[in-house]
DNA sequence: CGGGATGTTGAATATGATCAATGAGCGTGG
DNA sequence: CCACGCTCATTGATCATATTCAACATCCCG
């Protein structure tokens, strides 16, 4: 039923060799990993080395997995377009969401310990990726700080984010917490922070924020009676974000 | 009343420059970093190099902080002796417990993300440090391929680690865990798997595992119940291991 | 239309938190 | 050496939040 097309084994496409600077710039302007590298000290000409071993890869359509727990790791990549999913099932066969990667962000980061990715990753929409071969970026690395620097602060970042969810906060905090994370992320790519689609559904939201379904319906119900929210299926339109900023300040620490 | 040595502002101490091969194996014998790196492929005359930036600096005693929310950040940290606590304080002046570090483990890698450390963090009993400037080991992995992937991994494995806790986890799961966790962690340093002190005191294990401390108390004592455990006081003996370690197996994912 | 997945609502339940009190260990000083 | 005080740990009783279980509603896609 679930169609599998592996990252590691997606055929090498759109592999360009830049011209000139101009097209360089353009290739990736989706792509906030280039611009982060820029910002840590990396020049023109260094982000052309960088370009060249970029590969697009997708559409990957929704359902549809990019890598799966145990491939041999290769690449990380960076998220263009779409939503991707990252998860694990345990033993008992129950599945645990690890986070939801939006445009912008990198997945497989946490597969660099180990020749495996350590988790599955699939696609909740239609996403495009950008493809980083990761021994060939960390061979780059050595010769551009600037992208030594990045790919650190990249790890160091997903660290403390990955602590934030850890904390023992109400049902309430939790739910406000991600709304607003959501919206702020959204916000960083120039999409709206106060009106976008949930890509993902209920259960999902539900398992990610150690939750019952049940009860993320109840919040959010909640949210909207008490005018913080205007629900309508998925799409969410924030009306109360000075009282969701408050709820969710102790669990994003701000 | 609490004393705040801070790392950064330790003086520099016990930076020796080494003569021979021999003399740089012996320099840092009990910190684990050094041998991860040959493992990632460093050779001997690499290691001289790294050890040539490594400051001692402790001890430390109970109660003394090595860095602090906020302090510049200029410094990793391979923790030599002792344990180490990680937390931070929330707006409303509640502490919480991001880690213990044992020998053989490094802290201030969240902090690589951003000028200053983003927590506090305090010597439990007497600590040994090996302190490794970040800018220059930054410098030099660009040249040691061995320390860039040792670097790399640490930071990694840091971000699947953190997300271990972040599960909806019964208490005695949670407790399992922990108590698993050190053993191993131990036992990965030379010390007795099966019979060891903690070094934190209940309201920080509660904390940590984001459990009330009344409950950290009812579950130990029905684990000693059950022939799990010996406790007495913080000395710990496990007695049936092959249960906690089933305990913890979905937590741990092994 | 119909069927399956997804989402919502209500009532009962359970797990761990909270509140309050007691106990044990330890350093200090008389 | 014992008394004192302090911190840390334990225990019991009550309470609250979120889960579970069950039923129903809605949406989407064929």
């Amino acid at each position: 039923m679930e169609s599998s097309v592996s990252l590691a084994a997606f055929p090498r496409l759109d592999v360009r060799t830049m011209a000139d600077d101009g097209d360089a710039l353009r290739f990736c302007s989706t792509c906030a990993f280039s611009q982060a590298c820029l910002d840590q000290g990396m020049d023109k000409s260094a982000l052309l080395d960088l370009h060249v071993l970029v590969e697009h890869v997708g559409p990957f359509h929704a359902g549809e997995h990019i890598f799966r727990e145990g491939d041999p790791f290769e690449a990380i990549a960076a998220v263009r377009a779409g939503t991707v999913k990252t998860y694990v099932i345990d033993q008992d066969g129950r599945e645990h969401v690890l986070g939801f990667h939006l445009p912008g962000e990198v997945i497989g980061l946490n597969a660099i310990d180990g020749d495996h990715y350590p988790c599955n990753a699939v696609a909740l929409d239609t996403v495009m990726l950008c493809r980083f071969s990761f021994p060939k970026i960390a061979v780059l690395a050595a010769r551009l700080p600037g992208l030594q620097r990045q790919l650190f602060r990249l790890l160091s970042r997903d660290i403390g984010r990955a602590a934030l969810l850890a904390g023992d906060w109400s049902a309430d905090q939790r739910m406000a917490a991600f709304i607003v994370g959501l919206s702020r992320r959204l916000a960083a790519r120039g999409f709206s922070p106060n009106r976008f689609q949930l890509t993902m559904a209920r259960t999902d939201i539900a398992n990610y924020l150690r939750l019952a379904p049940e009860t993320v319906s109840r919040v959010l119900k909640r949210f909207q009676q008490e005018g913080l929210l205007a629900v309508d299926r998925r799409e969410l339109e924030l009306t109360g974000r000075d009282v969701l900023e408050k709820l969710a300040g102790p669990v994003l620490r701000d």
